[in-house]
DNA sequence: CTGCTTATAAGGCAAGCGTCTAATAAGGAG
DNA sequence: CTCCTTATTAGACGCTTGCCTTATAAGCAG
């Protein structure tokens, strides 16, 4: 036959291949955005295909449900959020100040403070208070990021100003969240700088660093 | 005409009239109780009509559109909850340090910690990245909430190791926000008690009292 | 080159939503 | 008591969603 018109309708489109661990990816990936663009309510199956150029059957061929997808994005940006900060902050482990330092400039980076993502996580905290399963993750991130909090500030030596670890530790990570959500609000009322500083001052009183 | 069999279908039911401000009261209520229950996904105009025990058709008589609804509940719930945390804070003003303790203690009662509350409230946040009218509120609600906090520290004497007073009111309210999310996710994990015992303990740090 | 697996697309279906319109009666004004 | 305003209900319409089923072709095994 005849090469088609140059754009006669063809009876499909977009037939490429992919492999499942890269389509995957893109969906995970048009999820975390539609999440940011749209909010909860605008994040349809439907639309998370259409972000990925792909048909909307091939959803269900990856997952059993949009719900599903949903979870398997939390998991997945939980497990990249702490690689990532664990890899700036770890090197500069000997000395604590300035760890906690790496750590706060890695949590309002682009890549974890940019209103994707934050968007996307305040979908999963919803869920998390009605999903046993949004819950776990929940759970077990939290428990992660403040172990690795704690390995940071370990090396301290103690001294009597300093409040219990626990309390410190504690006090930290709602300053961080929420600065975080305060930066998502409008990083105009309180800039990415203000933020970070605010953080290090924080540590500072928290710790008598 | 003979009155209609016990339970022949009633051409209508429940036609009993009310007050326009009970009406759109009830609806914002409903609307709160919704966002909690099913988030922002299943928090439908429908909905919130069937959880007020309204038909569906009432909304448009009182609203625009459900987003309207959506925008009066938050302005109603930032208005309640300054007008509630200011009532139980300010009469202790003259003592900075137990002003500051009913303040935490009005925040995480069950009224304004409930996970009603926050769970409408995340919703709002969401909003407030994408749209100028909730930003508008969001934006009023933070600096009236700011202002109290100042009003309640400023009787404190000046004393050199206490942080700039913006500085440590931003990180108040950081801590505050922070603890609140915590609280939400899992009143198991933090309880109620501990949260406020935290933000003591960081008023305590912050400014040295 | 041939044929099988399966990634991909596309369409149908019932349910739910938001919007609009029309019909009804509740309750105060006269 | 009667009438008029309007709070309230109910139904229709078009659209979108999630789910399922069927058809197609991409790319590898032989």
């Amino acid at each position: 036959m005849a090469s088609p018109a140059p754009d006669a309708p063809p009876t499909t489109r977009r037939r490429r291949r992919a492999s499942p661990l890269v389509r995957r990816a893109d969906l995970v990936a048009a999820t975390v955005n539609c999440l940011a663009r749209l909010g909860a309510k605008g994040t349809t199956g439907r639309e998370i295909c259409r972000q990925a150029g792909v048909s909307h059957g091939l959803l269900r061929h990856y997952f059993r449900n949009p719900d599903n997808l949903l979870l398997e994005t939390y998991e997945q940006l939980c497990e990249d959020m702490l690689a990532q900060l664990e890899a700036a902050a770890m090197p500069y482990a000997a000395e604590p100040r300035e760890a906690l330092h790496r750590y706060f400039v890695a949590v309002f980076s682009d890549d974890w403070a940019g209103p994707d993502i934050i968007g996307a996580w305040m979908v999963f905290w919803q869920q998390a208070r009605s999903r046993a399963d949004f819950a776990a993750v929940s759970d077990s991130f939290n428990l992660r990021q403040r172990a690795l909090l704690e390995r940071l500030v370990t090396p301290l030596p103690p001294r009597e100003d300093a409040l219990p670890m626990v309390d410190a530790i504690a006090l930290l990570s709602a300053v961080l969240d929420g600065l975080w959500i305060e930066y998502y609000l409008s990083d105009q009322r309180t800039p990415r700088e203000r933020c970070i500083a605010l953080c290090d001052l924080a540590a500072r009183r928290l710790f008598a660093l």
